[in-house]
DNA sequence: CGAATCTCAGCTTGACTGAGATTG
DNA sequence: CCAATCTCAGTCAAGCTGAGATTC
């Protein structure tokens, strides 16, 4: 091969580098909207994952966040003591110790609801409703693909 | 209003959850790749920022990463204690130290090209090239439309 | 006895703030 | 004199590992 006199084509920025600077500026705008009530965007988010399945312990909060169960520990701790969570002793496995919303958890979520979602809106502004599902389905999706180690 | 027996519709997942998630499990997957090489994918991220723009200070990379000059500053250090980058007072302006890859950090990220593309592959599987470009505009574009606090 | 859950304790990374020196 | 850059120092948030108790 020739050496070539003009620079080496650019290479796209890494996707790592894009999905992480979308991470930093949501939770930002995110920790704007919530700084008044002193609970952080992480602790928001695992609230509203509390709600949407609402039968969890610390361990499967851990499982579904991929993190240790220790470091879920320190967050429902947080959560217990603003209020938002109560946990119970599971009669079925009492090992486990069941996470369930309190009414003033619910409410939080609702009062911010709609704040949320028009931050959502204004991120995606200019997509039209497909174009937002496949956004959505496509994050998921990569999640997934990645989840796992490599298998070779 | 009468009150509807039925659970409430499932919300669907915040945004800043699938994203958090996405970026948790790349970073992973980067990291589990260098991890033989003691760079972590913070550090190999930085480098291909400086790659991609070639005359920058820390305050410049600080700025185009939504961090302090301080954060910054750390990440520096450590890629000039590798040998990645060598920094030299800029002529034109005195206070500020212009970072450039040595040949040493070119060729780190030379032997690192491929599997992390091959990383990207398996991560946006299934979709057509249309498809991946369509999403990469998608990261960048919401990137920029959150990039500042909201104006009301 | 092994595996899962929970808790306590301490560590590390990567961000932050604040202060001081140099330069434009 | 003010603003930008760089460095030093200390703090904080959110992950981590390890160890011990309890339960299945």
């Amino acid at each position: 091969m020739t050496t070539d006199p003009r620079p080496a084509p650019r290479r796209p920025a890494l996707m790592l580098y894009l999905v992480k600077q979308l991470e930093l500026v949501v939770r930002a705008r995110i920790d704007d909207l919530l700084r008044p009530t002193g609970v952080t965007a992480l602790q928001y988010t695992a609230l509203s994952v509390l709600e949407r399945q609402p039968t969890m312990s610390t361990s499967d909060l851990a499982r579904a966040s991929f993190v240790r169960a220790q470091s879920a520990a320190d967050l429902v701790r947080v959560l217990e003591r603003h209020g938002f969570i109560e946990r119970s002793v599971d009669p079925q496995n009492r090992r486990r110790r069941l996470i369930t919303l309190t009414p003033a958890g619910r409410s939080f979520l609702a009062e911010y609801d709609g704040p949320v979602a028009a931050l959502e809106g204004r991120m995606l502004a200019g997509l039209s409703a497909a174009e937002r599902d496949a956004f959505r389905t496509v994050l998921s999706g990569s999640r997934r693909s990645l989840a796992h180690a490599a298998a070779q």
